[in-house]
DNA sequence: ATCCGGACCTGGTCGC
DNA sequence: TGCGACCAGGTCCGGA
């Protein structure tokens, strides 16, 4: 499910539940999600009070009073849900635990703040203080840093000559890109998935990375994409699918205003990309 | 160093 | 209605 927009979505709908709030209850209802849950997990959270929640690519980080930080990642179907007397939005029971429902957290203000993964590819682990993450540490940059310039690009792509869908998707250059808006910002740009990287020029780079920052904006403001599995932490819909301009709109016509092409699907490295071989060169 | 394909896991959809 | 094939928003890993 979940790019950047997605759990920048998740993450400002839990802001408000979780900074400042101690965990008063935390219960793992299975051992491991794609990886084993840190045994002591419940035991860390138990009692601590969550001092900021911050989003690193498509991870979510709650830093604890205590000292470390927990570690969420939502996979591709994973949910934050939260739930709890007196909050707006349309609720399950929270007392009603589905199937998978695997991580549950209850802060002091009683609301509850479920973790759910039906696929499971979703992960949870501790940052211990004063350490790195592995999975954080080989990270790009962030889209809406000021580091991610067209120069810090440009210098990313030199000399790779893989298709340019590719390169986006790697996190080591760019932190937080996924399939969808991968394929959205190229056609905002005007620029050709198959494109090796190494061969874009440095003006249609510049494009590229203020298309980046707009698409992923635009999302944001939409609570981000639910194709199928994707909720806002209140429950809600994103509706940024509506706004496709050629993700899963293959045969459609290309929208650019005067583009006489149509939307083709072709697979690049097992995964779908979307684009106008008309105006995407 | 790069790139590709497979693996992880479940559920929804589509065609027969 | 049932069943199998295929597809899905991510990313780690091993081998070429």
């Amino acid at each position: 499910m979940p790019e950047l927009p997605e759990v920048e979505t998740v993450r400002r709908g839990l802001q408000p539940h979780l900074e400042g709030q101690r965990i008063a209850r935390a219960e793992a209802r299975r051992p491991d999600l794609r990886w084993p849950l840190p045994p002591d997990l419940v035991q860390v959270l138990t009692g601590a009070t969550v001092t900021a929640l911050r989003r690193r690519s498509k991870y979510l980080l709650a830093d604890l009073d205590r000292g470390g930080t927990l570690l969420m990642h939502l996979g591709m179907s994973g949910r934050l849900l939260v739930e709890g007397a007196g909050l707006a939005g349309f609720h399950r029971d929270p007392s009603i635990l589905s199937r998978h429902d695997h991580v549950v957290f209850v802060t002091g203000a009683g609301t509850t703040i479920t973790f759910n993964d039906a696929r499971r590819f979703g992960m949870i682990d501790l940052i211990r203080e004063g350490e790195a993450h592995p999975l954080l540490a080989h990270l790009g940059s962030e889209p809406f840093d000021p580091d991610f310039d067209t120069g810090y690009l440009a210098a990313a792509f030199t000399g790779r000559r893989a298709p340019v869908k590719q390169a986006l998707l790697d996190q080591r250059i760019v932190a937080g890109l996924g399939n969808i808006y991968v394929s959205e910002a190229l056609h905002r740009a005007g620029i050709d998935p198959r494109r090796a990287a190494g061969r874009i020029g440095e003006e249609r780079i510049a494009a590229l990375v203020g298309h980046i920052r707009d698409v992923l904006t635009d999302a944001i403001a939409a609570g981000g994409s639910s194709l199928r599995d994707h909720r806002q932490a209140t429950g809600e819909l994103g509706y940024f699918q509506h706004s496709f301009r050629v993700y899963n709109r293959e045969n459609a016509p290309c929208p650019n205003q005067g583009c006489t092409g149509h939307i083709r699907r072709i697979v690049q490295s097992g995964r779908s990309s979307f684009f106008c071989p008309r105006c995407q060169r």
